[in-house]
DNA sequence: AAACAGGTGCTAA
DNA sequence: TTAGCACCTGTT
């Protein structure tokens, strides 16, 4: 019967621009966050928990778009081998939060301008824009989200969601808050693969474990990815059973913040096809080439919004 | 009850 | 290059 050891702190982090932990968090990109009551402070609107790389966190704002975010976290949490790297537990200070925060929501994009220039040509995307204000392409933890995103195969995000959760609880490590963080390769490659089926990964248990242990040898050096091109990056990830090309984008986008490229899933071919091709069907290659054409090095924000905006507005 | 879900691997034209 | 099918398992 351990005693549970809490302690608590807050600070706030100011970003450089705008952002909508709503937008950001219910959009689809990650899987951890659920809303929550921000500690002590029950008259904040909207806030969730969650868990960035390996520290758990709640994060909470006073209006629904704003330059400020609030984050709680439990200080007694053990040592943390997250990145960015820490000295020692004592390290889990205000500043460290700050950094891993405005990290996490990738406090250097210029959401303002990049909200402008894609708004700018009217139509869809200016409506879609309007709808998505303040959301953010986060960066988040490229092994984590490599994971997730086999995990994704043929699955809808609740259930994506349940099968992260139950791994993080079954393989992962302690990360604060009564939660743990998602497991390293290590912990997945030591599992049979049999017992990954059991977590609620389902056929896909043979892709987790060949990811785990490509990259645990190298075989995939997921370090060496963040200086390769998207495409070659993209023919690195696919060497990964279970990791095709709308995995491998989605891992670009979300782990490695490769802003140019396009994830093409059947939302965005639906969407690409209907506002863009007057309803001719495409097939997922001839979609993301358009949006990689049409969009540039903003293709990765074009194509958040339009994924939020058809699926929550214009569901039919 | 039967189909469907944020795809991909495999096989065959 | 492209088409057709199977695939764990929880929802609708």
């Amino acid at each position: 019967m351990g005693e549970i050891s809490l302690d608590i702190r807050e600070t706030v982090v100011r970003l450089s621009g705008p952002v909508s932990l709503m937008a950001t968090l219910e959009c689809g990109q990650a899987f951890r966050w659920r809303q929550a009551v921000f500690p002590g402070r029950s008259d904040l609107p909207v806030s969730y928990r969650g868990v960035i790389g390996q520290l758990a966190v709640v994060v909470g704002q006073a209006s629904s778009v704003s330059d400020e975010i609030l984050v709680a976290w439990d200080a007694s949490s053990g040592p943390l081998p997250a990145s960015p790297p820490l000295a020692s537990a004592e390290s889990l200070t205000p500043s460290y939060v700050d950094r891993l925060v405005r990290g996490y929501f990738s406090d250097h994009d210029d959401i303002e301008a990049i909200e402008h220039e894609l708004s700018r040509s009217g139509g869809v995307m200016a409506d879609a824009v309007a709808y998505s204000h303040g959301l953010r392409i986060l960066t988040q933890d490229p092994w984590e989200c490599l994971a997730s995103y086999v995990l994704s195969l043929n699955k809808n995000i609740p259930a994506i969601s349940r099968t992260v959760e139950h791994l993080a609880a079954c393989f992962g490590e302690p990360a604060g808050m009564g939660v743990s963080g998602f497991p390293s390769p290590e912990a997945i490659a030591c599992q049979e693969v049999s017992s990954l089926r059991q977590s609620k990964c389902g056929f896909r248990d043979k892709y987790l474990h060949d990811a785990a242990e490509k990259v645990l040898s190298g075989d995939v050096d997921l370090g060496l990815l963040k200086s390769l091109p998207s495409a070659d990056a993209r023919q690195e990830l696919m060497k990964i059973k279970g990791v095709g090309p709308k995995v491998a984008d989605c891992v670009l986008l979300f782990g490695y913040h490769k802003l140019d490229v396009f994830p093409v899933d059947v939302w965005i071919a639906r969407a690409v096809s209907r506002y863009f091709m007057g309803g001719k069907a495409l097939s997922p290659r001839e979609a993301r080439e358009f949006g990689e054409q049409r969009f540039g090095p903003l293709a990765g924000y074009a194509q958040e919004y339009l994924f939020y905006w058809i699926r929550n507005v214009a569901r039919t």
